[in-house]
DNA sequence: TCCCTTTATGGCATCGAGTGCCAAAATGCA
DNA sequence: TGCATTTTGGCACTCGATGCCATAAAGGGA
């Protein structure tokens, strides 16, 4: 995993402390207004650099996402092909994250990134969304006619968490990102009680 | 309704031809490899007009959307505050344009249409969409504690719905978008057996 | 008829995201 | 020292998008 030996010039940057320079700017004038220019002079790198580190000025906000794959490739590979369903996805796989935004701090965080993320939608298109997609896939039960293939299911799951998370980062005070989450996918099943 | 005196330079332009222009040049070259240029040299409309017809490339691909709304619009003032749950609302509003993809024809159109879309995701967060999801708002139950309030519903409702269409439109071959769509949503809330 | 208002169109300039190409810098290795 | 490797930066260019303004084409009023 690690390069034993590094060669080639070492780099000077650190792709992180720029995401956070970004990050800052874009809260504090909103993404539009922040021009990568803009980002590339506050953290002293050059234009060029800049769109190698993030090929996509949405990158900066995603920034952190890379994180999150690998998180769901550790617990996928320990889970293994485990059956699951919907709703075991979501205890398995967001409710980790959900549960870290209880803390009000973390929450206020949370929801200024989701915030930024529904002001530039291209974001849910991000090649290591469909790569975390493809990763959960493998844990769910197979296939059964009559019911809907695991990429669908997971691919509709992450669409509607999204949903749910960036409604609640806008309107949602006085709940947490959990409740939300919860109650939104519940209510999508309901069209009556269906035990009745 | 109607400009009974229409005052001012009659329009030369008919947006839906050119949407349908561009819409021909996306099939057979790519959405990305069509410029505005080339689309409005193509329907024969200067640059300048082109995107004042269409503020946004996207929005020739979502050209058709305006009836969406309008239909929801009607519909929702046909049915009032009806309570809906979700179940409700893609009945109400989904199915009459689903059925309509139960033609092989009209389904090879729209899957087409939906492939586009899935490839410039920024569409999701096109305005249309918005007053859409408005106007269905109005016609579901009332807020109730402990239950996701109807503006989050519909939102996520809404998401999902696209991300299973836009998953039928690249993988659903012999499936019906109907099938696909329910079949998804049923999933979301099956984490076991409810009623067991 | 002449002007005024209204609406549609087109040309021009400019901004900002994103990309390709290439040269320079900074390292390890032979 | 010379070479391969990797990072960085500069330059030019494409393309989507926007603002400004001039012009064209209609109708209405004096």
């Amino acid at each position: 995993m690690q390069t034993v030996t590094k060669r080639g010039r070492p780099p000077e940057t650190d792709a992180r402390q720029i995401a956070r320079v970004a990050l800052g700017l874009f809260a504090r004038h909103g993404f539009d207004r922040v021009t990568m220019d803009d980002i590339a002079e506050a953290a002293s790198v050059s234009r060029r650099t800049l769109f190698r580190l993030f090929p996509a000025k949405s990158d900066l906000v995603w920034d952190g996402l890379d994180d999150v794959r690998d998180f769901v490739r550790r617990r996928a590979a320990e889970l293994g092909p485990a059956g699951l369903r919907a709703g075991g996805v979501l205890r398995e796989f967001a409710e980790p994250f959900l549960r870290a935004l209880e803390d009000p701090e973390a929450a206020a965080l949370a929801r200024q990134r989701l915030r930024l993320l529904a002001a530039a939608p291209a974001l849910l298109a991000h090649p290591t969304l469909r790569e975390i997609e493809a990763v959960i896939v493998t844990t769910l039960a197979p296939s059964e006619p009559g019911q809907a293939p695991p990429p669908l299911v997971v691919r509709t799951l992450i669409a509607g968490t999204f949903a749910a998370l960036m409604w609640w980062a806008e309107h949602g005070d006085g709940m947490s990102a959990l409740e939300a989450t919860r109650a939104a996918l519940r209510a999508l099943a309901d069209d009556r009680d269906p035990c009745a």
